[in-house]
DNA sequence: CGGACTGTTGAGACCCCTCAACCTAAGTGG
DNA sequence: CCACTTAGGTTGAGGGGTCTCAACAGTCCG
């Protein structure tokens, strides 16, 4: 099954990297290729931990959904990289709902599987104990952000962040590469709609970015940069 | 060495959990033991990581300082949990600087040594991801809370929390079993000490805590539990 | 063409932060 | 043992950043 998959995309895919020809080949070998579709769920929430995957393609949202009803986004996940992790040896349940948003394959283990070939291949294991140690740096930024810092900025920093996950620079500035609505931005950062709204029309109005419909261009990364870090320019524009 | 470590202790560090005891002895024989003092640091915030640690007696507190000057705790470490593993193997930086709150006793190991060790023995990398699973899905959940939820409802969670990790049941109520002062819940919280004193304060007032110089005493279990969950009892009191 | 979804904007309220003053308890040194 | 210092805690007044609610506009799609 292995030859369907190219070196180069598996070259890409931090969880595998160090691993020997053999281990790689016994790993993908365990594995299952599966292809997956917009709207569809890889794995609910609270639902008991069964399967490990790797996103070859497409993109996948994790998100929490709180007892109120309120969504908070976990992360966007991208090619190359894991989801499910958490839950993965603990045995326990899945943190949040992973919904696809752009067609792609992933590959699936399941929860022994996973625990056998980590045997077999520590390095296997300690990649994934780096990647998840990454995460975990990532929330806890987050968190501080969340308790510290000010809507705009948190707002600056997501779109920034999420353009350097998956932007692609065009004509009229920089497009982040999936349609990402206001409620989603809201839903990242820990704000309303109303507010990212508010947040964006203002950058707008100053030449900062471009709005468009579940959509975000970035003309003046700079400018934006300035918000998201402590460099408060403040420059009494208009 | 591991004379010196009594199996009660051993056994209630998860870390070590089904391991041989072959393994087990090897890990402890490359591990240095190092007694700890209050105000000292087991590691700074940027500072390359360099070693990794299992806390087998005392309290240390991680937290992150901000640009600004504010900190923010990430979490409190108590006996038999590690330290220092989100920069195990990366060979990154420490996300955040360990404070010792309370006198105690570490395992250390170096970073290479730690590397070696899980590959000879995968049960121990597998036990780490699923410590550090766990980490990051309480950080999520921080997250979430942060993002979503009044301060009075997260600073119930964290007393009752704090009070899971380390409480300990004497006649006047449920003690936290560390002092903890209105900055540090503050700092755990997300908000001010002064928003903390007047929550705490109104708590006191209406029975459910009581309080004194780096101390909370839960009255009323129950009743907090009430604010920290959905429940809006609200039972118009007074 | 009508409905559903996404986005914008305004008005009002409120939670919480900020700043400031003051209090108490715990150390400290003469 | 007492003045002094320091750290932790409380409380009040005021202001502002965000949320909430509501109405409306633009866009996509059957």
């Amino acid at each position: 099954m292995n030859d369907r998959l190219s070196n180069e995309v598996l070259s890409r895919i931090a969880l595998f990297r160090g691993l020997s020809d053999a281990e790689l080949a016994e790993v993908l070998d365990a594995a299952q290729v599966r292809p997956i579709a917009p709207g569809e769920s890889l794995f609910e929430q609270d639902a008991d931990a069964t399967a490990f995957f790797v996103l070859l393609t497409g993109r996948v949202k994790v998100a929490q959904l709180t007892p109120e009803g309120q969504q908070v986004v976990v992360r966007f996940v991208g090619p190359g990289e894991m989801l499910g992790c958490v839950a993965l040896v603990s045995g326990s349940t899945y943190p949040g709902t992973a919904e696809v948003s752009q067609a792609g394959r992933v590959l699936v283990w399941d929860g022994p599987t996973t625990e056998q070939l980590m045997k077999r291949a520590p390095r296997l294991a300690l990649n994934a104990l780096a990647i998840q140690g990454r995460h975990l740096r990532e929330m806890q930024n987050r968190c501080r952000e969340l308790a510290t810092e000010r809507v705009e900025r948190r707002v600056a920093r997501a779109v920034l962040r999420l353009a350097g996950q998956a932007g692609r620079q065009l004509a009229d500035g920089l497009h982040i590469g999936f349609p990402i609505s206001r409620q989603d931005l809201a839903e990242i950062t820990g704000t309303t709609l109303y507010t990212v709204s508010r947040t964006l029309t203002g950058w707008e109005r100053r030449g900062l970015v471009a709005l468009g419909r579940e959509e975000v261009v970035i003309c003046d990364a700079v400018a934006l940069q300035a918000i998201a870090e402590d460099l408060e320019v403040t420059l009494a524009a208009t």
